[in-house]
RNA sequence: GGGCGCGUAGCUCAGCGGUAGAGCACCCGCCUUACAAGCGGGUGGUCGCUGGUUCGAACCCAGCCGUGCCCACCA
């Protein structure tokens, strides 16, 4: 027997020791040579590093890992990157408070800027490109945590290959990308009415709201007409009475037909302002007649559009009602009243003009409390107001039929696990209402790259940009100087200013798999990675992640992405909530793959099918790791009567990995000769069929339930069956070795994507080489090898097993018992099966006597236990 | 308001046209030289409801009910 199988086999330590082997031996090294037929690529999401990684994460990951090993086998040079979020407002948040600092991007660089060791009372302002080096540094403390759990977890992640999203690299990717789509026109500025977080002050895109149920209330203000008789109106936000340009009503309500084209007055500030009509104004609605602002949500911004009115902007970027009344307030009673609210929050600005309103009678009876959605910003907590402003924008659809149907046939071509995802894409291309709003007013992002110069007045001239060069990216606008001037002329009359925007950070993680696949850095490694093969990620960022991904490919590359997305659930408490930290439920992923072994824990992983919700359940970690014990003590048996035969001791290190070619295990020297070893491998042969059909279709729970249901039958049934001829000497035995040798060899692969640690152990005890880098199992090789082969035989033989067991068990008596007689009845073919096992039963079953009676019915056992007294 | 999931044994879930399944839990046994952190056996369900199609429905169709998620134009 060889000396590297352990006397008592453990799973304790197997995590450390195999994630160092694998580090050490590059198992999971992507082989750069392998062209894009041979390559499997995967475009991985970068967790966000200012978090931390939870249940969620190994879940899902798993699920990846799961797929990349499976196509490692079958001969894919897999590329599987890892890539760390660390772009965006929650890094930007994290350094201000750990170091005390706050970006100031009108500072110049300090090249020898070293941060407080202390967090000062003040916040002390650096340049941007301090702050992005301030980001790195803290992230990349947070990166190496992350790394040590993802190796832990045992994710097949080829480490030479990481990247990160505010790097050098991510950051002059997303600026040549930018670059191109201006080149292209599908990007483009624009001053127009944006959704504005006045907590952030920064213009954020619809596909970063959500809706949150506030309570407000329906005040009932009336409007006095040109004949004193007052139009009622009814709003949730009479604050914005000085904003109002107009009123308006469905074309075709009767009570309002009559005053279409007339002018009313604003209550309090004296405006005039039309009726109009347009056909959103819905009559069911409040009194059917609505007031419009300068803005109160977006269906103003629609009507202020279609209707050309006027703009009377009256809040400011910070949330509070600006200094100077709009244009078109101009009776002094109007501006007195006006000037009450100057500086107040949207708050104050209510109760304010509420109480006016209540004063002069132009409240109609009391508010009326409801229940509203508002849009907030998905990271605020603050209603979104709507602010005139200058923004970039990307073409996505959302202005553009075409484009929009363009994108929906992406959707359409692109292999969606599980299919029905596909519908949420759909759902919200179809109801894109602008375009992707890209610019924020932040200073921890990528900054878009160019400037404006400065006419003699020293304002920017905004349609006349300078451009930043390709080939010298990434550009900072902010301390950079453009070709062409010097530094003294910044913010000089005649000189020049930097951009002072930077992108959303979708606008960066959209570039994931270009920035993952060298595009403009190593073109020849893009080209044999991209389009990817593979997107896992969460359904819910369908509308963030893999769309804008879509968008990005398509303008530049004219092609999908990747060709697959791979959608994960999430992971729900026991009480089917979802797992949230605020909820104090959340355990730590490191102290999960402690407690339970990282086999474990990636069993009950993969037992969560793509796109379905799965319950957080220990209990099903206890049954992996039993089936990871289990593993190991079948082939410490396995090996311990076969390995006496083993010439050669295999070697200890592994072969120079080759490039697409795995190490093929030996096969068996002898084959089975005997009726239930081969049925036991046709049986096998059956099963490696349908694993590789559920993996080929990214069906891992499919896979490990096949491979599992046959390694308990293997076990429980087979082995039994076999093992005193095993453990005996001669033809027959030698048929049960080659059998149980060429059985373990395939279990241990089929297992291997799920299960990496454990059969990585038993692997190593016999086999030179990774199990990882090993020839998945062809069912046609093993089928054609053992055929023919009954597979009536096993069956038939287990079901009498089974029927012996149950007489032992329901007499109470040990099932080393003896039985005196077994009469089995049953089909010419069950006779015969059992007639070619006869041996082995008697000898699994301790069997004195066994009858055999063809008859024309059902299996029917009929046992006699030898006289217990 | 629209879209998409899901409702099967106490729990977690498979099955998706041919006589109800697995694991866990529970109950009863068994130290059986790979495994007592094991092994064997067993109890347990009018497959959400109501109709329809079919020789036959958990499975197909329609309508409900419950539940979760995504989206929506906030007067």
């Amino acid at each position: 027997m060889s000396t590297r199988m352990p006397e008592k086999p453990s799973l304790a330590g197997l995590e450390e020791r195999w994630s160092a082997a694998w580090a050490e031996r590059g198992t999971y090294s992507f082989d750069r040579t392998a062209d894009r037929a041979q390559v499997f690529s995967i475009d991985t999401p970068p967790p966000t590093v200012s978090g931390s990684l939870h249940v969620g994460h190994v879940f899902s990951y798993t699920h990846t890992d799961c797929i990349a090993r499976f196509q490692r086998m079958r001969g894919r040079a897999v590329f599987y990157p890892m890539g760390w979020d660390d772009n965006g407002l929650p890094t930007e948040r994290r350094v201000q408070n750990f170091y005390g600092v706050r970006c100031d991007p009108s500072l110049p660089y300090d090249a020898g800027f070293i941060p407080p060791t202390e967090p000062g009372k003040a916040q002390l302002p650096i340049a941007r490109a301090n702050f992005v080096e301030l980001c790195q540094q803290l992230t990349a403390t947070d990166e190496q945590a992350f790394e040590t759990v993802w190796r832990r977890l045992g994710l097949s992640v080829d480490w030479a290959q990481v990247y990160t999203t505010i790097g050098p690299r991510a950051r002059a990717t997303s600026q040549r990308a930018f670059l191109r789509d201006l080149a292209r026109g599908a990007a483009y500025a624009a001053e127009a009415p944006t959704l504005w977080d006045v907590t952030f002050r920064t213009a954020v895109a619809q596909a970063e709201l959500e809706d949150r149920d506030r309570p407000a209330a329906y005040h009932r203000i009336g409007f006095p007409g040109a004949d004193g008789k007052p139009v009622f109106i009814e709003t949730t936000r009479p604050e914005l009475l000085p904003a109002c340009v107009a009123l308006v009503a469905h074309p075709e309500d009767a009570r309002y037909q009559a005053l279409f084209g007339k002018t009313v007055t604003t209550p309090l500030f004296e405006v005039p302002v039309p009726v109009l009509a347009h056909p959103l104004a819905d009559p069911e609605k409040g009194s059917g007649i609505a007031m419009i602002c300068t803005f109160g949500d977006l269906t103003d911004v629609t009507w202020w559009r279609e209707l050309n009115l006027p703009t009377r902007p009256m809040l400011g970027r910070d949330g509070r009602v600006l200094p100077l009344p709009p244009p078109g307030l101009d009776s002094p009673h109007g501006r007195a009243r006006f000037e009450e609210l100057v500086g107040a929050t949207v708050f104050t600005a209510r109760e304010k003009v509420v109480a006016m309103l209540r004063e002069s009678g132009g409240l109609v009876g009391e508010p009326r409390p409801i229940n509203h959605p508002v849009k907030f910003f998905e990271k605020g907590d603050k209603p979104l107001e709507i602010v005139t402003s200058r923004q970039w924008y990307l073409r996505n659809g959302g202005r553009d039929l075409a484009l929009r149907q363009r994108l929906l046939g992406r959707g359409a071509e692109l292999a969606w696990t599980p299919p029905y995802m596909r519908a949420r894409y759909d759902n919200w291309v179809g109801g894109l209402n602008g375009d992707w709003l890209v610019s924020r007013q932040r200073f921890f992002g990528v900054p878009f790259p160019l400037w404006y110069p400065l006419d003699e007045a020293g304002e920017p001239i905004h349609d006349a940009p300078i451009l930043a060069d390709e080939g010298h990216l990434p550009v900072d606008p902010s301390s950079d100087t453009p070709p062409g001037f010097t530094a003294s002329q910044r913010g000089e009359p005649g000189g020049f200013i930097g951009d002072p925007d930077v992108m959303d950070t979708w606008a960066t993680s959209s570039l994931s798999p270009q920035i993952a696949g060298g595009w403009g850095y190593d073109e020849d490694l893009f080209a044999r990675v991209f389009p990817m093969d593979l997107r896992p990620q969460g359904h819910d960022i369908i509308r963030t992640w893999l769309f804008s991904t879509v968008v990005r490919a398509d303008a530049e590359f004219d092609s999908l992405p990747w060709r697959r997305a791979m959608l994960s659930g999430w992971i729900l408490d026991p009480d089917r909530k979802k797992m949230s930290k605020s909820k104090g439920n959340v355990v730590t992923p490191l102290d999960l793959l402690v407690e339970h072994g990282s086999d474990a824990v990636r069993y009950w992983a993969a037992s969560g099918r793509p796109g379905v919700d799965t319950a957080f359940d220990t209990g099903q970690m206890k049954v992996g790791r039993r089936l990871a014990m289990k593993l190991l003590n079948v082939s410490r048996f396995v090996l311990g009567v076969v390995m006496d035969e083993e010439s050669d001791p295999p070697a200890a290190t592994d072969p120079p990995r080759a490039a697409v070619a795995a190490t093929d295990p030996p096969r068996a020297a002898v084959a089975a000769t005997e009726a239930a070893d081969r049925a036991m491998l046709a049986a096998l042969a059956d099963t490696v069929e349908r694993c590789t059909t559920a993996f080929d279709a990214f069906d891992y729970t499919r896979a490990l339930e096949a491979a599992e249901q046959f390694f308990w039958s293997f076990c429980d049934d087979y082995v039994e069956l076999v093992k005193v001829r095993a453990y005996s000497t001669g033809a027959a035995a030698e048929s049960a070795h080659a059998a149980l040798r060429e059985a373990l060899s395939v279990l241990l692969r089929l297992f291997a994507p799920v299960l990496p640690f454990v059969t990585e152990e038993v692997w190593s005890w016999w086999q030179p080489g990774s199990v990882h880098t090993a020839t998945w199992p062809q069912a046609p090789e093993l089928a054609a090898a053992e055929a023919p082969a009954d597979p009536v035989l096993l069956s038939t033989l287990g079901a009498v097993m089974s029927a012996i067991r149950k007489a032992k068990s329901q007499a109470k008596v040990s099932q080393r018992a003896s039985v005196s007689l077994v009469r089995v009845s049953g089909s010419a073919a069950q006779t015969e099966a059992i007639r070619a096992g006869a041996d082995d039963l008697r000898a699994a079953g301790s069997i004195v006597d066994l009858e055999l009676l063809e008859v024309d019915g059902p299996l029917s056992v009929e046992v006699t236990l030898a006289d217990a007294a």
